[in-house]
This record gives structure tokens, sequence and C-alpha cells, in this order.
DNA sequence: GGCACGTTTGAGCGATCACTCAATGGGTAG
DNA sequence: CTACCCATTGAGTGATCGCTCAAACGTGCC
């Protein structure tokens, strides 16, 4: 179980009370927990996807997961470390998104409807169009080292995910034997980084979906010819 | 004369003194300023292109700029109002860069050069490698509206200018009569904010010039066959 | 009911934020 | 040289930052 998966699980699901040492372990229900805890990591992302890491204050956060900053820290510790655990949440699905698709019949065909579907972003509602993992990468300076390198390691792991979809299409006999699946991903990766830029700019949407069409036919460009 | 090249002016050359008004203009020689505006500019464009708006305290500036707190707004009014001037800085050297590509006798083959230099980004020292429009797109919400309106503005430019060397393409023969620079003006944009963000990774240098290898050589497959 | 336990509370901590203004001092005109 | 003018100074403004902790409170066990 990778580091992701595992911090997504949630750190011990009630992550309080680890301040000080606990005795023997003692059979006892706590309390029930008056929040819950998904249900504020889902707030807290779409409030830090929207805003942003620095433009977002513990009082936002406050509002927007209905807790007051003693829970707040309690329960994640610090705003570096619930970002953190956001950034994980986004990054998790987002590749569960992808994994979906490597495992089609048509690999190929299922990442060219993905990235046309793409074009329908700025009707899609949601906290930003853009991809938070971009834009935490942009963001993040030395200051927050940590963040930076989560951000790059989950976008390491994204074009994983995509390369894993071309080699699944070579398998499927759709790409050429020798193409080069890690070259095609980041390829593919910089493309959506654009597309995702793009909409965010909230240019027309016609525009949006003529440049997600031309992605995708650059994908499908690659289907070998039978 | 637009106004972007009007702010780049320099907003009345020494841009102090406007706060009382004054009475009927006097021929006088006002003292020499002690600090290099241009230099201050430069000095400030460098700071917020590597950490960003939020990101940059005044304490910062004031280090950078080697200016008291009273100067910098006494200068430049408000840290927003430095960021816009900073920013209009950027975007017009960024379109200088471009102009120049438009004016070549082979308007392509310069733009594909300009593509596949972008691959040396990460041996090339600076501020930042990914692009100060988009990290201003990114990090600005509705709290700087101003900001987010002048990124936007600056970025719709930028595409026009690379429209319009796909229409001098057109113009010299090299590409088709029915190509549509707009779209591909778009397209290629894409293609630059997907690069800039993979180099601010920090990937390898050899994947990174593979990768503008591939969006030069995009552009290289418009030209037409004689 | 009463005790023990641990979570939630929220006022408030020191630090830092963007920014101001009375005092300072260098330069020019006469 | 003296007088005046205005740009520069930098200590300090109130607000807000991320964060803490003693007290209040709800719950399960006896």
């Amino acid at each position: 179980m990778g580091r992701l998966e595992q911090s997504l699980k949630g750190e011990d699901v009630a992550g309080r009370g680890d301040k000080r040492a606990r005795g023997p372990y003692v059979a006892r229900m706590p309390r029930a927990a008056p929040y819950d805890r998904e249900q504020a990591l889902d707030a807290a992302l779409a409030l830090f996807w929207r805003k942003g890491f620095h433009a977002t204050s513990l009082k936002d956060l406050e509002a927007e997961l209905a807790m007051k900053p003693g829970s707040i820290y309690a329960a994640f510790h610090s705003k570096e470390a619930l970002f953190r655990s956001v950034l994980d949440r986004y990054a998790e699905r987002m590749r569960v998104e992808l994994a979906g698709i490597a495992g089609q019949a048509s690999p190929l065909g299922a990442l060219s409807g993905y990235l046309r579907a793409l074009g329908g972003l700025l009707e899609a509602g949601g906290p930003s169009r853009a991809c938070m993992l971009v834009k935490t990468l942009l963001e993040t300076n030395a200051d927050h080292p940590e963040v930076m390198a989560a951000a790059r390691r989950h976008l390491d792991a994204v074009e994983g995910d995509i390369a894993e979809i071309f080699a699944a299409a070579k398998r499927a006999g759709e790409i050429a034997p020798d193409a080069d699946p890690a070259r095609l991903a980041r390829r593919v990766q910089s493309n959506i980084f654009g597309l995702k830029v793009q909409a965010q700019r909230e240019t027309s949407g016609a525009a949006l979906r003529m440049l997600a069409e031309d992605i995708a036919a650059e994908v499908e460009a690659l289907r070998l010819r039978h």
C-alpha cells in the first residue's frame, strides 16, 4: 500500500488524542465524533482548491468546516498538514478516474473520450477549473517544501497512470509496439495542464471544446490502421 | 497606444508627489530620484515571479528593492498596484519576444524554433520556470479582481500575438489558406502553458527537451509541401 | 446519580500583515 | 550661505495571521 492510499485511509480514523502518550489499550467506546471527518475534508478540499493555500485563512476554514480552531488543530495538526491531506484526497480521486480508463477494452478510445469530455469543463461546476496539483506546484515555494514535494509526487504518480493507459493500449494492439508510453504520457499530461489553464481563463466554451477536440484527435492519431 | 504600453511607460516618470493638489506648474528641477525606478521594478519582478503575489510580503520587497515602506508606497501606491505594474512589465517583454517571430521571413520556422528552444528552460536561470501570467491566473481569486483581470487581458494579448504569427505564416504561404490562426494560436499557447508547468516540476532536462521537440514538430507539421 | 475521561470550545497569544505619517535631511534657488 | 521644498525615512498603526490552552461540556461506566 502506497503512502498516498495510506494517508487517504485517514491516519487513524479519529486522528485526535495522539498528543500525550497513552497507557495500554482499553476497550472503550470514545464519544461519537460530532463532526464528520470525511465531510470536513471535502469542505476543506473545495475551499483550498478554489482559493489556494496562501489565500485561505483559518477563519475561512473555521466557517467552511463549521469547526473551532482548537478542533481543527486537534483533528488535522496544522493548516499545512490539512492542506496536504486534502491534496492527497484530490490526487487520489484523479487517479481513480484514470485507473478506470486503463481497464477499458479500448484504452486509447477511453483516453481520447476522457480528453474530449474536458471540453465541457466550463459547464461543469466545481471549486475551480484548474488542476489543484498544478495550482499548488505554481504557488508553493521553498517555504513549504513538503507541500511542494507532495504536489510533485502526485504529479509523477498521475503521469505514471497515464503511461499505464498507453501501456495497456499497446498490449491491446491499438498503438505501435515501439511507442514510448512515458513520452506519450508526458505529452498528454501537458495537454491536460494547458487545457485546464485555458479553462481557468473562462474563454468561450466553444473555444475550449475545439481545443479538447484537437487534443483528443492527437491521441486518436496514434491508433494503428488495420 | 494601448493601456499596456501606456502603463509600461511609467505612469508619470516620478510618480510621487501626487498626494496633495499643487498650484500652477512651476519649472523646477526636482531632486534626482535616489532610487532607479526601472531597477526597482526589475527587482520586484524577480521577487513576485518567483514567490507569487500572496507569498511575497512587504518586508521581502523592502529588502529586495532596498527601499523603505514609505518610499515604496510613495512610488507604487500599494502592493497590488506594484504587482500590476510588474505584471505589465512581464507581459510586455513576452510580447516583444513574440513580435520578433512574426516579423521573420519564415514565421512558422521561427515559431517552431522558439518552441524547441523552450526545451532548454531548465538550464536557463531565472526567477521561475513557469509563466508569471499563468501563476497569477491560478493563484488569484475574486479578492483581487483587477489583478485577475490584468492577467486575463495579458493572456488574451499574447494569444493574439501568436495568432498574428500564424496569420503571417499564412500570408507567406507556409500554411494552408483555410487555416484558423485563432484556433492554432490557442493550441500553441496551451502547449506552452503545459510545457512551462512541466519545467516547474523539475523533471529531467531530457524529458523536457523531448516534449519541446514534440510541440515544435506539431507546428512544423502544419507546413505545406510544395 | 456521580465520577472519570476526553473532546470541544473560544478568547486570546505573539508574530506578521499591509500600510501611514510626523520627522528628517539632502538638494536647489536666490 | 540661508531658506525652502519635497522625497525619504522607519517606528508604529490596527487588523489579521496561524495557533494554543484552560475551562466547559457531553458521554459511558459504576
